[in-house]
RNA sequence: GGCUCCGUAGCUUAAUGGAUAGAGCAUCUGACUACGGAUCAGAAGGUUAGAGGUUCGAGUCCUCUCGGAGUCACCA
């Protein structure tokens, strides 16, 4: 039991016992108590107010009083405007941090058997991984850490949209402009590769149209067809796609490599499963990069014909209904949506008749009573459509079903777009950023550049993707993101670096302590706690609550901010207080506990954001 | 237009319905010849877009208005 449950339950007792009334533990609000106030938790008194028939504070005294005798936790309280603060006593805290200390797993949460299923990342392989798959990749990777570590068993899981037209349109460039050239004859990262051919491909398409429009019948058809004062510029644009279908030689010869795909034809099943190779060789080493990985792929080619059962079954639970032509539809209209198509006339699926059955599937490959899938905002109404036909169908999982919806990534300069290029490329992010944590060092410290060059390289990485990782995770998910290159690699202020600091200045205590091999048993008869100390030591505190919030809400952002709010108190006790040269053994001995105590709460935490700590820095 | 989300200091942002809205960046002023200054202390900067309402108490909940984004495909 959690000391806020056991002054829940206690605060429940007191009103019982006081004033004979019943209240439910969990509707005894009790917060942290604010710095400026004396205390270490603070009972909120209002609600009692009108059941105890008395003014606040004096209902709060009588509540206290209840409190100080009847818990053995709580020595002493004070009352201010309705607010019972309650000061826990120092045997509390000195047994708190020794368990926080020995515990090697302090802030997980025993396993509960239960099983999640994350989905992130999930990209097209016809092009390179971008910003928007960073911020993707993070928040999943830390979502499965967050779930970890609140004791369910994740499953980690990306599907691949590894077919489709936009595909074919990589293959049928390679195959009439590469002249045989592979990843390993170039030199070329395999997913820049084949995204090099569909960058191709739509120049070669622009070119063609370009030339059609000089042609008599695109005149022609300008003439009849253009709007009053529509400019040809205009017109064509707006054009494009319907001419694609239907003019076009190369959409001609892409929607014809697309049907031979599906009739399963050898050379291009090979020449796909080719390139997707090359794909995937490049996908794999930029997630090693970003530290990520999965349990379990599930590719689109696989799935894309799944779910026609989940319609069948549908129509005879009567969620779902066939109109005359043949096509099949939900009606969401009482829910205030609208009827979505759930299976074409001609009887095949559509993106979300993939989605119902992909879901299906993965409860009964993984028995997962949640699933949790981490896509951008773009998509909100359509999981909440799936979810809610899900629900209708009476999906064992249905409740356990979260989008972890995020807002795009956006540049300064506006939207990301590629034909614009304007896209920031993962693999460039990364390496940029590590390369200004090198110039950076270089500025810094000369010292310790001379020794163990391997792990001087190691720690720079983990600094720079360290500053970029926490950039990205310490904003709400839900927020739109503008992107800004420099503030993303700043290593001062509210960064993943002053996290890192903080940890790096503790291992150098720990390894003095090693070298001197100093006693730390002291530290239990430390009792007279400096404000310093008390600070942080309650912030070390709230590391399991944290994490509970964090998985609860599928937020890393909690996470981050912890973080950073641990790490602020730890640089200010190292600044105020002195540790070595303290005034007493125990004092010291206490400090460097409690230091080694933290050090370990802000490696936990920052893990959970996937970012690692520099040995030295 | 319907639906969803967002609007907090110049900028980026925090705050299970609780106390004087908390940070960082940028600006200005300071800090021990001491455990590492990627640090710390301080100043300045706010009508939480606006107006009503609910509540003992509202940045947070409700209604309306304004501004921004997304979506409203038999695309994925």
């Amino acid at each position: 039991m959690t000391i806020i449950e056991t002054l829940q339950n206690a605060v429940v007792r007191a009103v019982e016992q006081l004033y004979g009334e019943t209240f439910e533990p969990g509707k005894v609000q009790i917060n942290t108590t604010p710095a400026e106030f004396t205390g270490d938790y603070t009972v909120v008194i209002f609600p009692f107010v009108k059941i105890a028939k008395k003014a606040p504070d004096a209902a709060g005294a009588e509540i206290g009083g209840f409190l100080q005798e009847n818990v053995p936790e709580v020595q002493g309280f004070n009352t201010i405007k309705g607010f019972l603060n309650l000061e826990l006593g120092t045997a509390y805290w000195q047994h708190f941090l020794q368990t926080a200390l020995s515990d090697t797993g302090f802030g997980r949460q025993p396993r509960n058997g239960r099983k999640v299923m994350v989905e992130y990342s999930s990209p097209n392989t016809n092009k390179p991984l971008h910003l928007g798959h960073v911020r993707n990749c993070l928040l999943g990777w830390s979502c499965s850490r967050i779930l970890d570590a609140a004791g369910y068993d994740v499953v980690k899981t990306q599907i691949v949209n590894d077919r489709g037209v936009a595909i074919c349109k990589s293959m049928l460039a390679w195959q009439k402009f590469a002249e045989g050239k592979t990843p390993g004859s170039t030199g070329i990262k395999g997913d820049h590769f084949v995204g090099d051919y569909y960058v191709l491909f739509e120049n070669k398409t622009k070119e063609e149209y370009e030339s059609w429009q000089q042609t008599p019948a695109a005149k022609a058809l300008y003439a009849e067809k253009h709007k009053p004062d529509q400019p040809e510029k205009d017109f064509f644009k707006e054009y494009k796609n319907k001419w694609f279908n239907d003019h076009s030689r190369l959409g001609a010869e892409v929607r014809d490599m697309l049907l031979r795909w599906e009739a399963g034809d050898p050379d291009t099943v090979a020449l796909w499963q080719q390139m997707n190779n090359w794909v995937y060789a490049g996908f794999d080493e930029t997630y090693a990069k970003l530290g990520v990985a999965f349990d379990k792929l599930y590719y689109e080619s696989d799935t894309y014909l799944l779910g026609k059962d989940i319609v069948d079954d549908g129509l005879q639970k009567g969620a779902f209904f066939r109109k005359e032509d043949g096509s099949v539809w939900v009606d969401l209209t009482d829910a205030g949506y609208d009827q979505k198509v759930v299976l074409r006339a001609d009887g095949t699926s559509v993106y979300i008749t993939q989605d119902l059955g992909t879901a299906r599937m993965r409860y009964h490959d993984f028995n997962c009573e949640k699933m949790v899938y981490v896509v951008a905002d773009e998509q909100n109404y359509h999981f909440i459509v799936l979810f809610e036909v899900l629900k209708r169908l009476g999906e064992p999982y249905a409740d356990g079903l979260h989008h972890l919806s995020y807002g795009l990534v956006e540049l300064p300069t506006g939207r990301m777009k590629t034909r614009e290029g304007t896209v920031v490329d993962a693999d460039d992010l990364i390496d940029e950023v590590v390369n200004l944590a090198w110039e950076n060092a270089r500025e810094r410290d000369t010292e310790l550049t001379d020794v163990d060059p391997a792990g001087r390289a190691e720690d720079i990485r983990r600094i720079g993707l360290g500053a970029l990782k926490f950039y990205m995770t310490k904003v709400n998910p839900r927020k739109k993101m503008i992107f800004n290159p420099e503030e993303s690699v700043d290593l001062q202020g509210q960064t993943g670096p002053y996290i890192q600091y903080s940890h790096v200045r503790i291992n150098g205590l720990m390894q003095r302590v090693e070298k001197e091999g100093v006693d730390l048993a002291p530290a239990k008869n430390y009792t007279a706690y400096r404000p310093e100390e008390k600070e942080l030591l309650k912030a070390l505190h709230e590391y399991p609550n944290t994490v509970l919030a964090a998985a609860r809400e599928y937020d890393p952002s909690h996470i981050a901010n912890y973080c950073y709010n641990l790490a602020k108190s730890y640089h200010r006790f190292w600044h105020e207080l002195s540790i070595f040269n303290a005034d007493s053994a125990q004092a010291k001995a206490f400090r460097l506990v409690l230091s080694r105590a933290v050090g370990q709460a802000l490696k936990s935490g920052m893990e959970l954001l996937g970012i690692e700590m520099p040995e030295r820095m």
